[in-house]
DNA sequence: ACTAAATACATTGCATAGCTATGTATTTAA
DNA sequence: TTAAATACATAGCTATGCAATGTATTTAGT
């Protein structure tokens, strides 16, 4: 068994699937950044660092999928919340569909 | 609905995948590089580069997952044939247990 | 009261992998 | 005879995850 190439397979795997993550879940409800990545933690036991997070939440503003607000607290930190928006709806019904054929084609493949 | 996003969004998810597919082509029987390509086209409808999978090969090869051997063809060009390693099998098993548990879990943000 | 941890955002630089383009060489089909 | 298919390979570009680092506020522990 090979553990450094696990480890660096894993981080590459994470590419482009972390994308998927937040739309999904972005489309149920509004959440600001430091959130998902607890939400995230919960439901799929992927630790998404902060680093990969932020920089993933600016692209997909940039590319118009999800829209950000500031929100003041009563107490603490203002928080930036994000919210889908209907282009980014259409293109996650896209990538749904696409990641939905993926991982039906390799389920074939590991279990012949 | 963002066509370059979406397009820009799915080279980033093969990264690894491929490896995962690959391995457990591999774990079958002994495939040549480029019978390989049109094998993972059959199955998965991915259309893989071959600027993509010799190096993805040689790296295998370098992580030793995998042996290559030239075979001499009665007729036409020579074809190196990659055989899964013992290394190669017991990693597998590891990377098909960790694809296993992401895709159920996505599966379940994906459809609530 | 002081300190460490948690909360909440953000950026820089590195390592890695997919893809296009390009290259070599042989064989087959038009 | 020319184009396409077979079969291998590499260089450079682009994009993303991650560790490290930074700022600032709030909360919990001693």
């Amino acid at each position: 068994m090979n553990e450094e190439f696990i480890h660096k397979w894993e981080s590459q795997v994470k590419k482009g699937i972390l994308e998927l993550v937040v739309l999904n879940i972005l489309n149920n409800r509004d959440y600001y950044g430091y959130e998902l990545i607890e939400e995230i933690r919960n439901y799929t036991l992927i630790d998404i660092a902060e680093g990969t997070l932020y920089p993933l939440l600016i692209r997909l503003k940039e590319s118009n999928l999800v829209l950000s607000e500031w929100v003041e607290q009563d107490s603490g930190i203002p928080r930036k919340y994000y919210s889908i928006t209907m282009d980014g709806k259409t293109t996650l019904k896209e990538l749904n569909i696409y990641w939905e054929n993926l991982t039906r084609s390799i389920q074939k493949i590991t279990t012949r």
